[in-house]
DNA sequence: CGCCCCATTGAAGGATCTCAACTAAGGTGG
DNA sequence: CCACCTTAGTTGAGATCCTTCAATGGGGCG
């Protein structure tokens, strides 16, 4: 495994001079992680920031009847602990690796030191913030909305924009989407069989068409 | 009213030395509002970070069916705008005045230049923008609690741990409060009458007295 | 003093969750 | 490579809880 993995891909160090990626790289740990494998969860005494170089990570919180609620999925390049890194405790979320990963690990004590040396770090982690603080505040949309059909037509909407094409492939399982819209999975299965009778969408496995836009944002405007 | 206000009140340039804050107030703006003014809205062609220096303002977005949403409240000393300070639009929020309020404006292009002369400001910005990613993550997780009882015990259980004590006032109307929670006042006020029944809190007004901790506890356990 | 907004109360209908059983899919080890 | 085991998804039926709609009461502000 190649140590300019962590540092030359992901977005937080893009535009740091060579010179510094390299000291950076000196900081890092690797680590393998197979699925299943929980990375962090609240209340640890060592902080760290996660970086993924390639594979899939789950962060989510636990409901209070111990259910678990992902709020968001991090993918290659990606990060997340940032959020303890200025002394403050992690109290709920809990890191979880769902496909074989490389991971990269900065202490935080370390990086605060980083982002101490580069100013330049600290307004690409923020930047990258602001990005996860919209994404929060539009799963709070989706959560917000009453009908779960009209959630669904409203959560395809959006990926049907974000991705730009009429056919895509559902990033969650099933399970997982259920739970990040906040319904059940048998709930889904059967809003999602309305919508293939309506000649709205058609699904297979987890790909998704939508056959007929028009009505899908209508059923996203509607009661 | 005086330009220090907003300088050096506010948490995001609390630790700036005298010389710089002088630099600062100089590009600032100042407004006085009074409530149900509309400071901000989305697509608005001209950017900027308002800081309120006294007074109440609510951030909402809007659902599909045109209700509001309620994102969080913004308290003296706190501001709003750092979503757009990287040329991103502002697609979804609001900000509406909820009580006659001191606001200071700095333009995006200003405040972007000052981001790169002060490092420091970036961090300040990071760590101030964490929490409020935090307190997203928490309204997350209010909203996918299914039980409206459950999560206004929740609610309370937070609001308590925050101040520290069984006494406190609900920072926003009831309305308001609904709306944040996803759901209705109707219920919302049921929902209070039966905790006050079971003898787990009083309400008088907007002011609430813990009565039983455990009981509340075990409220928002249950399913 | 009157208006308007907010909170409250009641009744009815509907949507979703829950539970349980079954099927499908995926992963592992022999 | 197959068989088994475990996990994920589907289907059905019933119970529950919340929303909706409408009407009333109260408080604050002009």
């Amino acid at each position: 495994m190649n140590n300019h993995l962590c540092v030359d891909n992901v977005p937080l160090f893009k535009d740091l001079a060579l010179e510094d990626k390299i000291k950076i790289e000196k900081l890092i740990q690797y680590q393998h992680l197979n699925k299943n494998e929980i990375i962090f969860q609240p209340y640890e005494n060592e902080k760290k920031l996660i970086i993924l170089a390639t594979g899939l990570m789950k962060i989510y919180q636990l409901t209070d009847d111990g259910k678990e609620q992902i709020i968001r999925i991090i993918n290659d390049g990606e990060y997340e602990g940032e959020n303890w890194l200025f002394g403050q405790d992690n109290f709920n979320l809990y890191g979880e690796i769902t496909d074989k990963s490389e991971i990269c690990i900065i202490k935080e004590t370390d990086f605060n030191q980083l982002l101490n040396q580069y100013p330049k770090l600290a307004l690409n982690l923020l930047k990258i913030n602001l990005q996860k603080t919209h994404e929060l505040e539009k799963q709070n949309k989706y959560l917000i909305i009453q009908k779960i059909e009209k959630r669904i037509a409203t959560y395809l909407l959006e990926t049907y924009h974000l991705k730009n094409k009429v056919t895509f492939k559902l990033p969650l399982k099933m399970k997982d989407l259920a739970n990040y819209i906040g319904t059940t999975p048998e709930t889904l299965t059967r809003k999602f069989k309305l919508l293939e009778q309506e000649q709205i969408i058609k699904k297979e496995k987890s790909n998704i068409e939508i056959l007929n836009l028009n009505q899908l944002i209508k059923t996203a405007d509607n009661n």
